[in-house]
DNA sequence: CCACCTGTGAAAATCCTGTGAACGCAGGGA
DNA sequence: TCCCTGCGTTCACAGGATTTTCACAGGTGG
């Protein structure tokens, strides 16, 4: 069986992200998202940690915005990479990167 | 001769349990309770003493919650890894968790 | 003015939890 | 062996909790 490339590369000093070499529009913020998710593949990661990484600080205690952008990336993610789920939830936690999908 | 990596491991600081490096997608309660019966391999523990540790407080005379938690865990841990058999139970006391399978 | 990004509120969709009930299995006694 | 009984296992469901998505208002820079 065939390795195959990696078709989503990350390159944070780029502010890029690359799906097949091609960038992905990506805002300030999803792409800050993408590249603290992805820097803990497998990691479930929790809404402070990710809020704290990305906003700095700690969330009010109702603050949806987490939530908010994980939709707006999976959005753009999943229109690159159709079938695609790289960023999983996990209830009650948080999400967590998934190269594999 | 080398022993072989543990497949199952359990992190209860990362909310994680983890077979082969990916984590199991299981609820809060399920990774409680599996926390709980982890924390005590071979040990025969009773469903008071789980519902103690995991709800907290006695659990009502003819409460199946334990039972019910044991049978989803059961059936995601014999997804993720089939034929094992972690959890055993011991009629009129309680349930043992054995590593080993 | 326009195009876009950002955070918030709220509705819609989805998932988790505990409970009751049906089913099955194992053990004891005749 | 067969039946009975107690216990464990699993299914289905309703209510509640959480997540996802949409719409919008304010801000920024061209």
């Amino acid at each position: 069986m065939l390795g195959r490339m990696a078709r989503l590369e990350i390159k944070p000093e780029e502010h890029a992200a690359l799906v097949d070499g091609r960038p992905l529009s990506l805002t300030v913020r999803e792409l800050q998202l993408l590249v603290t998710l992805s820097a803990h593949p497998q990691r479930i990661m929790t809404r402070e940690e990710l809020f704290a990484e990305v906003w700095g600080g700690r969330p009010r205690s109702d603050d949806r915005s987490v939530d908010v952008y994980v939709s707006r990336l999976r959005a753009k993610l999943g229109e690159a990479l159709p079938g695609s789920r790289l960023i999983h939830t996990h209830n009650g936690i948080g999400y967590r990167f998934s190269p594999e999908g």
